[in-house]
RNA sequence: GCCCAAGUGGCGGAAUGGUAGACGCAGGGGAUUCAAAAUCCCCCGCCGCGAGGCGUGCCGGUUCGAGUCCGGCCUUGGGUACCA
């Protein structure tokens, strides 16, 4: 009897499956297709446990689809632009390509132990010129058909540094190197028409049956589609009325000041007033970001302007408030301080009036700390109400407003949506060029597409702040395309979120000379699968969602890829402990898992110091809680990493990395290739024994295909447990045991392959049991003859009783009634009422 | 701030509105062994000697029956448009 020696098995099968050629997807007819997908990972340099998991469900699923019968293509790729390389450049020196591909490299060697069904051939990185040069090309076709354009929008501008920030890089509202208070600043920038689409990327959200209620959900408020009222505020001063915009128009008596964003025109016009600059500057300090907006002191700025109610006639005053976005709506808004709580602050600190449109019905009384905000859909009693509400819900009082409002042309009901175009201007190097040259003459031109990719220069420094592009005259200045006369590049690179939009439909034809190629994205499109994290739940997957739009529009994707993603599956986190000491210094010193031994609730350093133990968070290098799959791989095998990773959290969830789980998963795998080890075909058993085991398999059967299929892989492997369980207390036969053990392998096998094909090739399974067909349970074979009914009492289980299967209603209440318990409590008496749920449960009502 | 989730034994978790705690870890007891490793068997929510009672973050509701559905809170996590 040998032992189970994974590095011999792991290493073995991998190279039957390479010579085998088993994974490199081509076009079949006669085969369902089946395209699976996680989403690509940035090229850190480091494998971590998050990325196992990731990927060994995208492969339990590709393996299963195999098995099925599919023609199966599941690609990997690498997100490689991004500044983290442009950190790693400033701090370590080097160049960020150097640094991106040596990585790649890198993580390919770890990835590559894990035997993962993937199509290797495929492979690309968006830093590759062949997959931005194609990107290139697509954003030319986008700006033809009028999916792009230009316009002014806020940045985080570092006033030291003299730079761009990216919201990561503001921490506390200032600069994360040079400490400085960031402030909003415009610049001119290229946008995605994304807001064109908003009624159809909500709309086409009801079809996906096969994503996530939650993601569905998250996207569908991102989109915000809201009713409300536009109109204007005549200016006292007689100037252009101002413009609001608002979803509660049924509060218009409330308002007590019209506010406009520091951003809006007016605001801007009254620019080189001391008082006014001092207020904007104040205003603009801080980060870009809604949360940072939001949560920011509110400022508000009396402009002394006044306007008009359009109903009461009584004088408004016109505030410039920080909080109101130029983004949204008008940019201007009315105030109702009695029913928004924001406004209700922001009045009682500027001491403006709080009047009450409506009263709670059970508790009619006036606004004072809290304004009164309920649901739309609840009844409330209106004071003095222009349309003639008395009692009405504010959906109801909302529609009259606007009703009213239109009667008397006063304004519109008008549809808005909170999404807002897609910024894709960076002003950083290590990204894709965005392939325009400006022109004094001629404008902004397009560069040609023979002239494409339009390469990243190499030499760059990155020793001083801002873009090197910008500082690059020899790649900078070039002949303008249309005219021919000296002209500049554009500097700006594109989001990174651009390359990830279109990945998937560049795996259909990895190399055509075209972004795609009609017959492959015909064949491959849709993902019929798609896994990562929920972290994407909004952003990455609707630009994706958009860009399959438009390269539909540009002839670049069929019809029906324009929903490229047909199922979604968000996996959670893999976490760790945390151990940590004091340094000498008084600040937190981070140690590795492999570093600290565990003793009953303790954590022990080598030299015998106690640390404390931070219980699980997201595995992170700063904090030094990660455990790397190679030393995994290396102790354990790849197939004890991916059992564990799937295991023991449902996929959805979180899942802890814990040692001792590790060894379990170990341990299990050793049972199961010893107990096939152990099967002597020839041996005789007794035959209900054989039949007890074989309905065992076929239950498990059922059961595990139920799991993989809805990604209940936690389920699906204690399923697994007790199969295994079963099998090795079995008394059965060993012509039933090889049958059990056989298909035990089988149902293991996209969880651990290896070992999988190790058990397969023992028991004499033919062929690759990566190429076998996924067994099929015997329907029959999976309810017991006899089950098992709990009694309940009032709701209370007292008793059970044991029934044949299919015994009928009347049958089994006659039974339960005549048990001794339900008779004590019963006590001559009739029942209320007896519930029997077949199969299920009996309740008596006493 | 706003949007979306999650919360069940010592721990990870299981449970189409129908026996709460499957399966695994940790722990306890035993077998085997000269001994150990490995392996195998049994026990294992809390209170109680027991009968029994209490238990799925908190408060309330719907139901014959609620971890599951509804309303309100609390805590933690994700997102918040330039991290990917």
């Amino acid at each position: 009897m040998s032992r189970y020696n994974a590095a011999e098995i792991e290493a073995r099968w991998q190279d039957a499956w390479d010579k085998a050629g088993i994974f490199t997807a081509e076009r079949k007819e006669g085969k369902p297709k089946y395209y699976v997908l996680e989403m690509f990972p940035y090229p850190s340099g480091k494998l971590h446990m998050g990325h196992v998991r990731n990927y060994t469900m995208g492969d339990v699923i590709a393996r299963y689809k195999i098995s099925t019968g599919h023609n199966v293509l599941h690609p990997m790729g690498f997100d490689a632009f991004g500044m983290p390389a442009e950190n790693a450049a400033m701090a370590i020196g080097g160049h960020p390509k150097t640094w991106t591909y040596n990585n790649i490299d890198d993580m390919v060697e770890q990835m590559k132990p894990l035997g993962l069904s993937l199509d290797w051939s495929r492979m690309f990185a968006t830093c590759d010129p062949e997959y931005y040069g194609q990107q290139q090309s697509l954003f030319l076709d986008f700006l033809d058909k009028g999916l792009v354009y230009r316009k002014n929008a806020v940045v985080n501008w570092d006033p030291v540094d003299m730079t761009v920030l990216a919201n990561e890089q503001v921490e506390g509202g200032r600069g994360w190197r040079s400490g400085a208070v960031v402030e909003r600043k415009e610049l001119t920038q290229w946008f995605f028409k994304i807001s064109d689409m908003a009624d159809e990327l909500l709309e086409a959200l009801d079809g996906l049956d096969n994503w996530p209620a939650k993601v569905k959900l998250m996207q569908a408020n991102w989109i915000g589609k809201s009713r409300g009222l536009q109109f204007g505020f005549e200016r006292v001063d007689g100037g252009e009325p101002i413009v609001v915009y608002t979803t509660r128009p049924d509060t218009l008596n409330g308002a007590s000041f019209v506010g406009i964003s520091p951003d809006h025109p007016i605001a801007k016009a009254m620019e080189g007033n001391p008082e006014v600059d001092a207020f904007l500057a104040e205003a603009r300090k801080g980060g870009t970001t809604e949360e940072a907006i939001e949560t920011a002191e509110k400022l508000g700025y009396d402009t002394g302007i006044k306007v008009k109610h359009p109903l009461t006639g009584a004088e408004l005053p016109v505030w410039i408030a920080n909080f109101i976005l130029m983004d949204y709506g008008t940019g201007a808004i009315f105030a109702c301080p009695a029913h928004d709580q924001r406004d209700l602050d922001f009045c009682r600190k500027y001491d403006l009036p709080v009047i009450d449109t409506f009263v709670s019905l059970d508790d009619p009384k006036p606004v004072d700390k809290a304004a009164f905000v309920p649901p739309k859909s609840e009844k409330v009693k209106w004071v003095d109400h222009f349309a003639g509400l008395d009692e009405a819900t504010g959906e109801e009082a909302i529609n009259a407003t606007i009703d009213f409002m239109e009667a008397k042309g006063l304004g519109e009901g008008v549809t808005k949506f909170r999404l807002r175009d897609w910024g894709l201007s960076r002003q950083r190097y290590w990204g894709c060029p965005i392939p325009v040259v400006h022109c004094d003459a001629c404008g902004v031109v397009p560069e040609k597409k023979e002239n494409l990719p339009v390469e990243l220069p190499d030499d760059v420094s990155f020793d001083q702040p801002g873009n090197p592009l910008d500082r690059h005259p020899t790649w900078r200045d070039v002949a303008c395309p249309a005219c021919g006369k000296p002209a500049k590049r554009e500097t700006d690179t594109m989001d990174t979120f651009v390359d990830s939009s279109w990945y998937f439909a560049r795996f259909t034809a990895p190399r055509a000379e075209t972004p795609t190629n009609a017959a492959d994205a015909e064949y491959w499109m849709n993902v019929d699968q798609y896994i990562g994290g929920v972290e994407h739940a909004i952003l990455h997957l609707l630009y994706a969602r958009f860009f399959a739009r438009a390269m539909h529009i540009c002839g670049h994707l069929p019809e029906s890829a324009k929903e490229p993603f047909d199922a979604l599956f968000t996996q959670g986190m893999v976490t760790h402990a945390i151990y940590k000491s004091e340094g000498a210094d008084g600040r937190p010193v981070y140690h590795y898992p492999e570093e600290v031994t565990l003793k009953g609730d303790k954590a022990v350093l080598e030299d015998g110091r106690e640390v404390d133990v931070v219980p699980s968070a997201k595995m992170s290098k700063s904090k030094n809680n990660v455990v790397n799959p190679l030393h995994i791989i290396e102790s354990y095998g790849a197939d004890t990493a991916r059992w564990f990773v799937l295991s023991d959290s449902p996929p959805e969830r979180d899942v802890e990395w814990t040692a001792s789980g590790a060894e379990a998963a170990h341990k299990h795998l050793g049972r199961v290739y010893r107990i096939a080890s152990e099967i002597d075909a020839d041996a005789k058993g007794q035959e209900a024994d054989d039949t007890a085991l074989i309905r065992e398999m076929h239950k498990a059967i059922h059961d595990v295909t139920m799991g993989v299929e809805s990604f209940g892989f936690n389920a699906a492997i204690a399923k697994l447990y007790g199969f295994t369980n079963a099998l090795g207390k079995s008394n059965a036969g060993g012509k039933a045991k090889r049958e059990a053990a056989l298909t035990l392998a089988q149902l293991m096998s996209p969880m651990t392959p290896h070992l999988a094909e190790a058990v397969w090739e023992m028991l004499g399974g033919e062929g690759l049991c990566a190429l076998a067909p996924w067994p099929v349970a015997d329907e029959a074979m999976l309810v017991d003859d006899e089950i098992v009914m709990p009694i309940q009492i009032n709701g209370k289980r007292r008793a059970e009783i044991s029934v044949p299967k299919d015994m009928d209603k009347a049958e089994v209440e006659k039974l339960a009634l005549a048990h001794h318990a339900v008779q004590k409590v019963l006590d001559g008496a009739t029942p209320k009422k007896v519930i029997v749920v077949p199969g299920r449960i009996v309740n008596v009502v006493a």
